[in-house]
DNA sequence: TGCGACGCTTCACGGCGACGAAACAACGGC
DNA sequence: GCCGTTGTTTCGTCGCCGTGAAGCGTCGCA
């Protein structure tokens, strides 16, 4: 992942933009101004006038850093109907359940109606609206983990993160 | 916590040490030599010769960061059924103490009910309900500590820290 | 252009089972 | 005796799941 480098103080307002949006950054205090402190594993600083190699090995750990945080959004289902993403878990009931493995195993890709139906009921689907139904509640259970579930009209469903709405202020 | 500081490439086994117990610590590295990198939020480095303050201020964070990480340790159960976290305490009477000991070894898994009967009630369980009932008065005791048994229902229980909840309006 | 068919979304409802919690009684150590 | 621990009963609550129905946009077709 790409780490920004932020003048300090000048880019004080990008700064907090970038600590917003969770993005690795590298802050360049010039000499003689106290540098802007944070326990944030995304970010660090350096005093100029600094080093090329020592600003390089710096990015590079904060790019591995952010790197290891991006595995750990990949979501991780557990035989118990444990769906962990981000240090954050729900539980999901057996129908959800089954649904979601087989979403999981083509996540960000579209799976069928009939593929979700038969992993969903695999005695054959009940009614022909439940499949619906599951897949609204089951949107409504991933929000809280910033996944959802885009619908792919006529041919699916497909499992995604979430799209994050950018704040109106 | 106290934050070691470590002479680079001199006390290089007392860092290997260090690491190994997640010590925090701070590495300083003289002009010339290429700094040992490590994605360990724990550890820091910074270029010799440097300012006090440049080094107080990463000693700070790297502190802080511990403080943080402190904070959030797993519990510790002893055989008398002393439940220690973060300083604080509660002692367990028996049967408690055996469901504890199941939930800390998954600690934030899934425990099923019927691993939770086994442990408590090895000669057989009682009565239906027991278990529940079992369940709630350790929530009760767990909660000063920050502790919460989650239920994940029709599978079991899960203990993990406390959660915060923000209040939604 | 207007209309209906279709696909999808969402809600409200009822049945069922799992779980929560209070209240009470029995037991035992200090 | 007093208090903490434990088991039991009982009742209330909540989550899960299927069903019916209303709403809405898109597409095909006359």
């Amino acid at each position: 992942m790409k780490v920004e480098l932020v003048q300090w103080p000048s880019d004080e307002q990008r700064l907090a933009q970038l600590r917003r949006d969770a993005v690795p950054r590298l802050i360049l205090v010039p000499e003689g101004l106290v540098p802007p402190l944070s326990t944030d594993v995304l970010e660090d600083w350096i005093r100029l006038p600094a080093d090329d190699d020592d600003i390089r090995a710096r990015v590079r750990v904060l790019s591995d850093r952010a790197a290891g945080i991006e595995d750990a959004r990949v979501p991780e289902l557990d035989e118990n109907g444990l769906l962990r993403v981000s240090g954050r878990w729900v539980s999901l009931p057996p129908v959800e359940h089954r649904l979601m493995i087989v979403l999981l195993d083509r996540y960000r890709a579209v799976v069928s109606r009939e593929a979700l139906a038969r992993a969903g009921w695999p005695d054959g689907i009940p009614g022909r609206n439940v499949l619906d139904v599951h897949i609204v509640r089951l949107r409504r259970r991933l929000a809280p983990l910033g996944l959802s579930i885009q619908t792919v009209r006529s041919r699916g469903y497909l499992l995604e993160e979430g799209h994050v709405v950018p704040v109106a202020n």
